[in-house]
DNA sequence: CTAAAAACCTTAGTTTTTCTATGGTTTTTA
DNA sequence: TAAAAACCATAGAAAAACTAAGGTTTTTAG
């Protein structure tokens, strides 16, 4: 906030609900509209278990005051969550957090204003990875995926992904072969995936 | 070339045809490796009808020497060139030449070294198309793709595609509906994939 | 302007792919 | 070591994609 532009003066507005800040917004939309709208995807909702986020303020964003310049803030270097963010809102900019300060501040203003995307080092990373693995997973692959990650098991899995079991089994056999893991362990599954920015 | 750096110092090596850079690049990898490697797409070559480009050459430096950084650059902010080499060479740069300059190459260089991947804007700009829309195309989708773009009749398809015509005429209805182009012409299709780097 | 060609669209039947159900084998877990 | 889970294979069902055929609309060329 304390940064100085050449060309314009900065104007902050702040919320810190999902609700709120959707207030804002759609208000900003009828009348003096925003040039940036900074999105946490981390929110702290007043409702309990009020599971909206970020990313769905994003896209109701885009909706209501599609002129604005969208960006994205993030603790993680998620693949995933960077992945469906760029996918679904398809910001202007992606930040990890531990890479704002007011250098990246500032050249991400002046990238969005001039010339769109800015994103930082490791979105980009993420970004990287997932341009160069170009195969498509469908929703169940990904759910699949989701749930060997967290441990769930396979037969626990049914009721998730609206497949039978041994459909299940079939898909993860499939995705080991698609991974190059073929005949390994579901970590060595896992740890591509992740590491291609599938998880 | 003039540039300074604080931490290192810069060799140039230099080579105008694909096979010239094909020996440095060999003859490198077993002696002492190059940091980067700066790839121009369009080679000329030597020999007539030599259609390889910098993108074979990329593939070529991946393997004899998969410890150097590559990076590439290209007259053209081509979302399907740009695509195919991020996918095919995965490199850790790519210029678009209309934004080289001693500032970007400074930045690429100390980018590359640190943190890869660095981008300049405009292929960033294609990156991010790619990335917002996220389906998948296959062998012979392309093909159609591209035999519209250069004008051949769907009936003189068949023969490229493996399809029948009602096959390939499907297709064609299918893609319009995926481009979210339905009911419109063949060039509104064209137009949305090539905007979004699949032409 | 008009006749021919091409493109477009629909339908019925075929092929291909994917899924389910089932049951046996192997591995893991407690 | 016994039970549970995972793994694997097969036959048949279901879904998706394709072909062939024929009719309608649009485009093209004389």
């Amino acid at each position: 906030e304390d940064a100085k532009f050449e060309s314009f003066q900065v104007l902050v507005d702040t919320a810190n609900t999902f609700e709120l800040g959707k207030q804002k917004i759609e208000y900003s939309a009828k009348n003096l509209i925003y040039d940036i709208i900074l999105l946490d995807i981390h929110l702290s909702n007043n409702v309990e278990g009020d599971t909206r986020t970020g990313e769905d303020l994003g896209i109701l964003a885009r909706k209501v005051a599609p002129d604005s310049k969208i960006v994205f803030m993030s603790s993680f270097s998620d693949n995933l969550r960077i992945n469906n963010i760029l996918k679904n809102v398809n910001p202007d900019g992606y930040m990890v957090k531990s890479e704002i300060d007011e250098k990246t501040l500032i050249a991400m203003v002046n990238t969005i204003v001039d010339c769109p995307p800015y994103y930082t080092q490791k979105a980009l990373s993420a970004i990287r990875k997932k341009m160069s693995s170009d195969f498509l997973l469908d929703e169940n692959d990904i759910k699949i995926l989701h749930s060997i990650a967290i441990g769930t098991r396979t037969k626990d899995m049914i009721g998730n992904v609206s497949l039978s079991l041994a459909g299940i089994e079939n898909r993860k056999r499939q995705l080991k072969v698609i991974f190059g893991v073929e005949k390994q362990n579901d970590q060595a599954l896992i740890n591509e995936a992740r590491n291609r920015g599938f998880i």
